[in-house]
RNA sequence: CGCGGGGUGGAGCAGUCUGGUAGCUCGUCGGGCUCAUAACCCGGAGGUCAUAGGUUCAAAUCCUAUCCCCGCACCCA
């Protein structure tokens, strides 16, 4: 009988754009659920989107819309992302499904029946926007400390007896009942819950969206509340075949909703119906952009992951899938646990250099060149030496006790240290050499390095899959799938037949001046929201050290930048791509090729004649093999999709533009 | 004394619980190799481990004090 392994995951809340923070909870999950698959668990992985809440409704009646329509969009984003990046859930739960809106009503009201839930009058000034009472002495200027309208609301609600669980609580924190990750934070949650707990409001009066409270329909239930209860609502329950699936091996979480939520709150509402707590929660933590700000959907300061991706596809001239999958390892490898992790562009590409192309691409590149040069691409039938076979064991075993701990970065880093160490291997044994002195070792060497790369592959899986898939293909093997084959010669028969080297991850091009120019402000900066004007008092600006984009420039600096007007000659679909068109555009009388990503929301039809501006000093670059000299400007739409700039009227060809 | 996290070579981090020659990645300098994606391998330079005291044969690690940074309504991972 497999294990049975149930992985859920925070679900974000649908107010406005996913972003790569977003992502970093359910890639956490869907690594670990990938991982804990390969070792023949039978998994269950849990995703969703929580769509209650007042603020919800009014941002749908902002954006004009129903609050259905704008649900359904807006999830349906989510849901997008989830699926370009691979997050491959078993169950997804939208909170305004009337499968939650059951588990949800029913949990509520065996609260009630179990003695938890009680009314009460709750009075004070309400923050509509924030959705949070304030007393009196809060007030500031008869408005909340942030400056938002208050009205005086007295309200008769419902009320969790959270003080009830604070014994049991601490009780199942003590004994490890429920494991916190990482430890560090297990202080935390402790302490608060010593200090005491109070009882919750969970119910707000109904505004005509969200979940009513059972048997009172002038009430909803509090989202935050409702919002948790969707991972058992994953599992089918209150009906029967849920206990297959609860409780949750690992809950995925980002640390702010750790304590006084998924390690006070949740635990104890599922006490108080006698359902099991989770085994694990995992909290991971944020990443910042370069001034150490964090991304906040309510701040704008996003990067979106997919314009990062397609960005890099583009860049690097790789393809979207393996786009996706760097990605994926990026954020796997700086997955920030005890400290936040300071996002920037400049060391997303390094990392993408080092650890992909040079490390991993070029391991296998050369490994499957000398098999080609030496044995005719054909893995010899020779023993695999010990040092390899150590190799692979200590790494798998590293790997292990990093999934063990969820710690998704050390595990990140145990498969590249692998293949570090392969390199270090390769130059130690020197294939070249034993093939000239005609050394009875060399087809050993080979197939070790082949059984190397083998377990690389496997290891790499659960974080970027389509990267393991290209590997396993150059090998001329199906993917390794099995965990339990990986320290076994079969894993690399002898007799495979290896494909000719490809590069999988093209290098990028990061000379000191390619950075500044050529890096185009890609899509994804364009999304960053200008910070506030006025800097908040004691808030330190962090301009220095290389900061990200986020820093001011000169005006001499801007001028640097050499923008012309041109016009679209000709135009036609970049072999080979999904996303790039080819163009030749006029700038005054110069003509000039240039590549750019505007597929997605342009025919060649669409724009031939279209006056576009152009980047005309930037250095050429090659995507997918064509040159490109220069770059259009143009918006970026919540989909990644570029929006052309084009003069409000005629204006002369190869001006100026400032 | 509100709570919590942090300050380690140019950058980003590990090491701190269980004191014992300061480690990794990137960058930089030099060398090697030529199988390879100007990649890969080896070596060097660069750190008084925030500061000041203390314990100890020995402190990045333990104790005390101080300074600085970052979170802590709601939202957000």
């Amino acid at each position: 009988m497999p294990k049975k392994t149930t992985i859920v995951t925070a679900i974000p809340y649908v107010n406005s754009t996913p972003h790569i923070g977003t992502l970093l909870t359910d890639l956490a999950g869907d690594i670990t659920a990938r991982y804990f698959g390969m070792r023949g668990d039978d998994v269950f992985f849990t995703a969703g989107t929580d769509e209650n809440g007042l603020k919800i409704k009014e941002a749908a009646e902002k954006a004009g819309e129903d609050p259905f329509k704008f649900t359904d969009r807006i999830a349906g984003r989510f849901i997008e992302i989830f699926k370009t990046f691979r997050i491959d859930y078993d169950a997804f739960v939208r909170t305004t499904s009337e499968q939650h809106k059951r588990a949800a009503q029913e949990l509520f009201a065996r609260l009630k029946e179990n003695g938890y839930v009680y009314e009460d009058t709750y009075e004070g000034w309400y923050d509509v926007s924030t959705e949070t009472y304030f007393k009196e002495p809060e007030l500031i200027d008869g408005k909340s400390p942030d400056g938002n309208e208050v009205r005086w609301m007295s309200e008769k609600n419902y009320f969790f007896k959270l003080s009830a669980f604070q014994d049991r609580l601490l009780e199942a924190y003590r004994t490890g009942k429920i494991k916190i990750v990482p430890e560090t934070r297990l202080n935390e949650v402790v302490s608060f819950i010593q200090q005491g707990l109070r009882d919750t409001c969970i119910s707000r009066s109904n505004p005509g969206w969200g979940i009513p409270v059972p048997g009172d329909e002038s009430q909803v239930i509090y989202v935050w509340f409702d919002a948790l209860i969707n991972y058992i609502t994953a599992t089918g329950w209150p009906d029967p075949g849920y206990e297959e699936k609860w409780p949750a091996t690992v809950q995925w979480l980002g640390k702010d909703i750790l304590t006084r939520f998924h390690a006070t709150l949740w635990p104890a509402m599922l006490m108080g119906v006698g359902l099991d707590v989770p085994l694990a929660l995992a909290a991971h933590g944020w990443i910042l952009l370069g001034g150490g700000e964090k991304l906040s959907k309510s701040k704008g300061n996003l990067v979106e992951p997919a314009p990062l991706a397609t960005d890099l596809a583009e860049r690097a001239g790789c393809s979207q899938e393996l786009a996706v999958d760097a990605v994926r390892y990026y954020l796997a490898a700086t997955m920030p646990f005890e400290n936040d992790w300071v996002f920037t562009y400049e060391d997303f590409d390094r990392r993408y250099n080092s650890d992909l192309a040079n490390d991993i691409g070029n391991a296998l590149n050369r490994s499957l060149a000398m098999a080609h040069k030496f044995v005719n691409g054909i893995v010899p039938d020779a023993a695999i030496e010990e040092q390899a076979r150590a190799a692979v064991r200590a790494a798998k075993g590293a790997y292990e006790g990093a999934m063990n701990g969820y710690r998704i970065d050390e595990a990140a880093r145990a498969a590249v240290d692998l293949v570090r160490g392969l390199n270090k291997y390769i130059d130690t044994r020197a294939p070249w050499t034993l093939a000239k002195a005609n050394d009875p070792a060399l087809p050993s060497v080979l197939r070790s390095m082949l059984f190397w790369l083998r377990a690389a592959e496997a290891l790499l899986r659960p974080l970027s899959p389509v990267l393991s898939d290209a590997i396993a293909n150059q090998l001329g093997l199906p993917p390794q799938t099995s965990w339990a084959a990986i320290l076994e010669d079969s894993s690399m028969p002898a007799g495979t037949k290896l494909l000719q080297p490809a590069p999988i991850y093209p290098r990028l091009d990061l000379t000191a001046k390619a950075a500044e120019t050529s890096l185009p402000q890609p899509p994804p900066s364009v999304s960053r929201a200008p910070s506030p004007a006025t800097p908040e008092p004691g808030r330190r600006e962090k301009t220095e050290g290389g900061g990200s984009g986020a820093s001011e420039i000169t005006i001499e600096d801007f001028m640097k930048v050499q923008l012309k007007l041109g016009r679209i000659l000709e135009a036609e679909p970049l072999e080979g791509s999904d996303k790039l068109l080819k163009l030749q555009v006029m700038i005054g009388d110069e003509k000039r090729q240039i590549v750019a990503g505007i597929r997605k929301n342009y025919t060649p039809e669409d724009i031939v004649g279209m006056q576009v501006v152009v980047v005309a000093n930037l250095k050429p670059a090659k995507l997918r093999g064509t040159e490109s000299q220069g770059m259009l400007l143009a918006a970026v739409d919540a989909e990644g999709g570029a929006i052309l700039l084009t003069p409000e009227k005629e204006a002369p060809e190869g001006a100026q533009v400032r």
